[in-house]
DNA sequence: CTATGCGGGGGTG
DNA sequence: CACCCCCGCATAG
């Protein structure tokens, strides 16, 4: 019965749906969690109010928001990865992971793209997300005077897209699909490896069963 | 155009 | 009631 206790607020028990807690507005928040780019499995963080990152819920997974009729709590769910329909691999030896486009129309019209790859005939498609209980892994973000509260529910049973920043610069570059560079995030604000990340309690384990499929078939015939 | 939020509305268990 | 998803609307960059 581990307390899962990985967010650093000061011995204070809170869940992110619990719309009436009065642990909202404890103001003893001792230490904050440096923003966790990639968060995973079911875990909780607090962030500074002006984490500029929190305040614009963002993350490495390519989250979408999704309704959950709760004005005091935003949801979001993963949208998966993008993935050369061949499993094909790089030159650079890395596997191709795009970042699902998060407005549907702009997504839609990815798929099917050829991929990146000059060296592949693949296309690109959406592996979704299935990594809480067969469901998208999903964020919940919280504010309150003092702090942004995170929690996320699910284990991601895909590779990381690419980073935001990365993708960004992409689409401004050619707005379009084109040479997929390395999974190096641009910006420098990232390696903060705190404590928390990824524990997940016995029963969510449970639903996680599912890991993407691999097939190398057709490799490739390059030249 | 895309990223994000919001919230109505429908479906399932 | 809890949770899921789609869709349109609106704002912002």
């Amino acid at each position: 019965m581990s307390t899962t206790k990985n967010s650093t607020v000061s011995h204070v028990e809170w869940d992110i749906n619990d719309s009436t807690v009065p642990s909202w507005r404890i103001s003893q928040i001792s230490t904050y969690d440096g923003f966790q780019e990639w968060a995973d499995g079911h875990c909780r963080f607090v962030y500074r109010p002006d984490c500029e990152e929190a305040r614009r819920h963002s993350s490495g997974w390519a989250m979408r928001n999704t309704n959950n009729h709760n004005v005091h709590i935003l949801k979001k769910s993963c949208l998966g990865v993008l993935l050369c329909s061949l499993r094909c691999t790089l030159d650079s030896g890395e596997k191709v992971t795009l970042r699902p486009a998060i407005c549907d129309k702009a997504r839609k019209k990815q798929q099917g793209k050829p991929c990146p790859n000059r060296k592949c005939t693949g296309r690109l498609e959406v592996l979704p997300c299935r990594g809480h209980c067969g469901y998208p892994v999903t964020h919940f973000w919280r504010h309150t005077d003092n702090a942004i509260f995170f929690q996320a529910k699910g284990i991601h049973d895909h590779p990381k897209p690419e980073p935001k920043a990365t993708a960004e610069a992409r689409r401004s570059l050619h707005g379009g699909i084109k040479r997929p560079r390395s999974s190096t995030s641009a910006t420098g604000e990232q390696r903060i490896r705190l404590n928390g990340q990824a524990v997940y309690s016995g029963k969510e384990i449970g639903c996680f069963a599912r890991l993407f499929p691999v097939r190398r078939e057709n490799e490739l015939e390059t030249d």
